[in-house]
DNA sequence: TCGCGAACTTGATTCAGATCAAAGACCAAC
DNA sequence: GTTGGTCTTTGATCTGAATCAAGTTCGCGA
């Protein structure tokens, strides 16, 4: 784990500054916010959090994407979540947490120490409420995982996964083809976070590729060829309530 | 669906009153959530809310099991929540719910109509952060439950959900034996709330029962033998960081 | 450039739980 | 008490994904 100790990016310019912790706080909060706060970054593969460690830091994730995971005793795991720019790590009158937090790509954390941020949120109304919200948000986000645990195929808990990624990396000014997409994690890490194992994995996604519906490029990157399959693989409502 | 107009028990006595969302009000915070609640019940099986219909009511439960489930649009469902006595039905800043809710035994919610309700939360920073703690234990269930969704053996997804109504049902007065206790759905729900189906759980009923670790009074009425010999089926750690 | 280990693919086989099917148990209404 | 319906149990069979088992590809450090 290395501290860079002065490459602090000013709040004001942060690429999470919209959709973070601080979304909705005005200049003076967040002039408290850049005065208490510390980056920190992590290989892809470090530990960033233990279960049952005591929290002293809570932080946001500026770049990167981190997962939390649960193991049982045997070995067996499930990842319950995935933490990707601007995700909070750390709750409000928790000090600790119930879980394996890890890097799986080089992250970079937004650090603040513990007590004094939760002083800070029992002051600061627009940061309480902004955390509620990326609670709930992350609420809708473990229920929709539980109907894909509990009910989806191997080959839709795999189209919806791509789906996902697809979603969040779109770019703004794509003409609605997607583009070239990396998927962030080893085989055996989607394996976890789809209840799966990696040769199942391996073999869905292989399966969607023989399809026409992606082509990978190498390992790690790959292409929707057919988002309209793809969505169709998922075995998700065509509407969901949402005007695509 | 009937709404008696008059029976209001008074905040006070409230059976619910120092779990729910009200639990660190003050008496005069409780004078004006006096002022606005209605009781409102519910027969088993009633649907209490479908999912994307705009939440008029919020609601705390006051008596009875209510379910939340989402279902899939070849009829696959999941159960992505159990709401008990004290559980809160809706969030601060959404208008809707993307899941239904459902009545499993006859029950009693204490509603709040959702607009002052809202605006009272604003004012009220001990509504708000015990609605923060509601969502994050709701976010900790969740997440246990994704790790039974995706890892868990039948056998021990039963045994786990038997094992979770002792532990809420346990009288305090209880010299550690369990005694007789209520299973609140029917075997088709338990299916759908543990990602298996009907039959499946009936017969890890009946090997539960075959190796003496509960025995069944009729079809809903069953005694814990073996409190150890259930946890060690539930695949969990023994320790979970607590002192049982 | 080579060699090694990690990540990945592919094939053969097995098995837990789903599915299909039928028969009991219980309850409420008549 | 009989009847019809829902809930539950139990048995037989099937199947999707796990498991077991080689190979292959890739990236990296010596």
């Amino acid at each position: 784990m290395k501290i860079p100790d002065s490459n602090i990016v000013r709040c004001s310019e942060c690429p999470i500054r919209h959709r973070a912790v601080c979304a909705r706080c005005d200049d003076d909060e967040l002039g408290i916010l850049e005065g208490m706060k510390s980056y920190r970054t992590f290989a892809a593969g470090d530990p960033i959090l233990w279960r049952g460690e005591e929290l002293v830091y809570v932080a946001s994730v500026v770049s990167g994407v981190a997962t939390l995971s649960k193991t049982m005793e045997d070995g067996r795991t499930q990842m319950v979540g995935l933490l990707l720019p601007s995700d909070f790590i750390g709750r409000p009158g928790r000090q600790e947490i119930e879980f394996d937090v890890t890097a799986t790509t080089d992250v970079t954390l937004c650090c603040f120490s513990r007590r004094p941020f939760e002083k800070l949120v029992d002051d600061t109304p627009h940061v309480a409420q902004r955390l509620m919200e990326l609670a709930l948000d992350e609420l809708d986000a473990a229920r929709d995982w539980m109907l894909l645990l509990g009910r989806k195929t191997a080959r839709e808990k795999v189209a919806t996964f791509l789906e996902m990624l697809a979603r969040r990396s779109r770019n703004p000014d794509a003409d609605g083809t997607q583009h070239e997409m990396t998927l962030p994690m080893t085989r055996d890490q989607i394996s976890n976070y789809l209840g799966l194992t990696l040769e199942t994995v391996s073999r869905q996604l292989n399966a969607l590729k023989n399809d026409k519906i992606i082509a990978f490029i190498d390992r790690r990157n790959f292409e929707v060829l057919n988002l309209a399959a793809l969505h169709d693989a998922t075995g998700d409502d065509n509407d969901g309530g949402m005007i695509s």
